[in-house]
DNA sequence: AAAATAATTCTAAATATCTACATATTTACT
DNA sequence: AGTAAATATGTAGATATTTAGAATTATTTT
């Protein structure tokens, strides 16, 4: 019973993927990617007008734990999410947003 | 069109939320609370077998964020999930690390 | 091979979060 | 009022995250 509650590992890694979403411009490319499933980095960091150093620094924290994916085509790296599911994830916090 | 990435404050809300919930211990403070929908701190801090202090702390996160609610009864002050969409997000989460 | 473009990595200072322990507050009971 | 139980708050050192700018690597084009 309630056995997932002890589950550390499960925990640290829901932990360590939100932690990896809770800010505001990895939201904001999440929801951006979510838009438009491919965009390089430089789309990325146009789209949201910020240094390019910072959207690669934030889309290599997606990357890292699994929440994006990214493929070189030529001189672009393309990003994309790994899983839709992730999108719910901010459906959700959207939705509880306005409650 | 695409004007959600650029509401600043939405996405500081969503993320400020995220990083409420974005630690372990937490984690598994929501999940006892979406199996048995109300607790008291001594139930919550036994149960995950922590200090009655650290606990009072997270939980006090979770309520400032709006994730929990708390409600007095004599002596002791019982928690629950202010919405149960936010069960949805850890489900989420959950799934994804199976992935 | 040199230049240009695209993206990543490094660095460091500022800020935030975590943990654990000690102390304080609130309520109920006698 | 005095005490015990339940919960909250304060403090401080350790650790992690954020931010922005500079330097670096990789790829294509000329």
């Amino acid at each position: 019973m309630a056995k997932l509650v002890l589950d550390i590992t499960k925990l640290e890694m829901a932990a360590s993927k939100l932690r990896a979403i809770a800010h505001p411009m990895r939201i904001a490319i999440i929801d951006l990617l979510n838009e438009k499933s491919k965009m390089s980095v430089t789309e990325i960091y146009s789209a949201l007008d910020i240094e390019q150093a910072s959207a690669s620094h934030h889309l290599n924290i997606l990357k890292n734990k699994g929440i994006l994916v990214s493929k070189r085509e030529g001189k672009k790296i393309f990003y994309s999410l790994k899983s839709v599911t992730l999108t719910e994830i901010i459906d959700c916090i959207n939705r509880c947003n306005e409650e």
